[in-house]
DNA sequence: GATGAATGAGAATTCATTCAT
DNA sequence: GATGAATGAATTCTCATTCAT
């Protein structure tokens, strides 16, 4: 978090102001705009044109370091897609039981969703576009981390008779994401269809709190 | 040829054939084309152009007919939210018990989703974008007609002891949606994310039944 | 001659004035300009916008009635091809001998390629860019109709013993275009490196002499 | 690498590997790259970047070296050009006769242009962009050096009652010229024009030796 | 109701050239 | 001498929309 995403200027080989720091700059710079621009308007909402003005950089640019508009939307989704690895750590190590590990798992990436919009909606235009660009990033960004740990946590909750035995590891998580990812996939619709306020902090929170219950006990008595 | 996708030229009032019919059976095939690319590209990926060649009419009947690009998005939008209606008859009405009848409607939903893609593509593009042309709609088509049965049904649960006391219609509504969503929703990221091909029915079947499984118990033993 | 390449609004069926004559014409102004701008400065030295200049119309109509910078290229390509279909006639029909008919086919296609200019230079650049367009256009125009007249001149010419006997129909007329085209496809550089002024109607005059007794003696006395 | 294509680093006053000579490297390095992408493509298909790409060397060093883009074709044009004086020596010095020399000097043009692909090009390039460079080259480089000799010869051929006493040099040349330029300037419109492979070796000695015949002796019999 | 030609603004991308280091 | 980041104008092509018929 203290380490923000234009690390660039920040590496010591290259001192503030030397043309190497000022050309990460300027790449870090082109890099932000699309991010911002991609998540609000989509790919095709975007125009080159609007980034570099949001950058305040020449054209060129975009094109000298990124090669073409798609490829700068990879760089986006690349990078919206590292922060997500921010999450894993310490989820489960020290957890005291399968259970409280899986309530942390879904109240962080809850937490997570609401505070990085830009991953939401890259995440959501990227499917609706197929999934092209995703395929195309390294496995190294795309796979979840958190799928080889939940796999022990889980395995370990059913050998000890603490979670149910049918429980698989990857529609658990499926299951974790779908009930934190809809409040804000569908924020503006289910604001209006339930009548409810998607974008108020409490509304929000009020919803963590059925999730984990329905995820601790389900719906029955 | 008479029996077209939609019900326009089923009008009594317009006899197959007549002028009035084939006008009406023109709007369809525009509406359909229409829909189909908004759902595939997205508003911004989609040209007039592109509908116009895929619905073989005159470029200018869309905007005779729709008056321009967003009225013609919106009434895309209208005519895939009113097919969600079709979901509601029957769900809740002979169930013999409140769990039956939540179970039902994740049956339901979920099947929903993977038989109108286009259902679920406009409805994140339309949340993507702010949920902008949603607004406009009429609360006939927006409102969820399940809502107050789906609250009903738990009033009745909660009262007879079959439910838990704290779930609360508007979240459990959200859970449910959000359970069944994620499958459709990130289809593309979530297949190479958890490493299962969420393309193949099996696997969709799987994830309902885990999906089910969780609502009734939890993840507890 | 005059039957005027503007052929398009003197269909009957299209009166002057009208819709059709009217788009006709604009897509004549187009390939006029087209063949003057490509004739000149080749294709890559044109830019479209030249033409649209040229031709006073919206650059959306290149895209309407050609496709693409490529197929304007082709259009003009193939226009100033067909001009050259009007040579053949009456060459060799009435030719009292077949020295006769090749010499009064060396003197038409000379005076061809000094009246038309564009076809000389975009016969050069087609073939600078490898022919690439040329090979597409149909053989209808690319075929030489001369071919076959003149293989049964010679022919004939070889049997009275009028002309030698070895020659060859299709290298003869490559001679012949030869000693022709060298005038104008040289002109620049030749004139300065032999020291005549090539564009003067004299020299050029002189030049066709020189070939035409080439032609019929060698330089053997 | 210390015998690189060019003569600049065999300069004796420039030892290999020297900085001068490493500089006079890069210089033909980039010219050798012009040559190639400018016969190919042309001045206006080709861009500062390809030739950049082709010779791997800065940008900035084509303006070092040649001040602009219009500087480096002019290069490439003189260099093409200076090749052109290889063909002289020792055609005519040496011939027992007029029609020998005559003869001879049509089969090395020949040979050449099959030999010096770019210099076809670029001398048609150049003269369809009007002569623009090849009038700024000094005329050390543009002046036929054969013109001289051939007036000899051919005043002596005259003379001697050989050659035909109508011949005129300037023209003469230019037949020459032009018997042989043909086969490469249209290669591709004439090889499907007249049905033949004008890239195939055995075709092109077959039309070098049919216009030695013609030159000989005319069509006459 | 239906047609297709026409428009001008804006899309992504590339151009030759210069700057600071 | 050599580097590569930076520039602004120009490139081809597409956009949503309107016009006259």
């Amino acid at each position: 978090m203290n380490r923000s995403a234009a690390s660039a200027s920040d590496d010591p080989a290259a001192p503030v102001g030397s043309r190497v720091a000022r050309a990460a700059e300027t790449r870090e710079r082109i890099l932000q705009a699309a991010l911002r621009l991609f998540a609000k308007r989509g790919y095709d909402g975007t125009s080159v044109d609007e980034v570099v003005a949001a950058a305040k950089i020449n054209k060129r640019m975009v094109y000298h370091y990124f090669a073409s508009k798609q490829g700068l939307y990879a760089a986006a989704l690349e990078r919206v897609f590292s922060q997500l690895a921010t999450i894993e750590s310490g989820i489960f190590t020290d957890a005291p039981s399968a259970g409280v590990a899986l309530e942390r798992l879904l109240t962080v990436y809850f937490n997570f969703l609401r505070e990085h919009p830009e991953f939401v909606s890259l995440l959501l235009w990227e499917n609706l576009q197929g999934g092209r660009h995703f395929k195309e990033l390294s496995s190294a960004v795309t796979k979840a981390p958190i799928l080889d740990a939940l796999g022990k946590i889980i395995d370990q909750g059913i050998a000890s008779g603490e979670l149910r035995p049918e429980i698989d590891k990857q529609h658990m998580l499926i299951n974790l994401i779908g009930l934190c990812m809809i409040y804000y996939s569908n924020q503006h619709t289910l604001s209006r269809t339930v009548g409810l306020d998607l974008n108020d902090p409490a509304t929000l929170e009020a919803g963590l709190q059925h999730a984990l219950r329905l995820l601790r006990h389900g719906f029955l008595q």
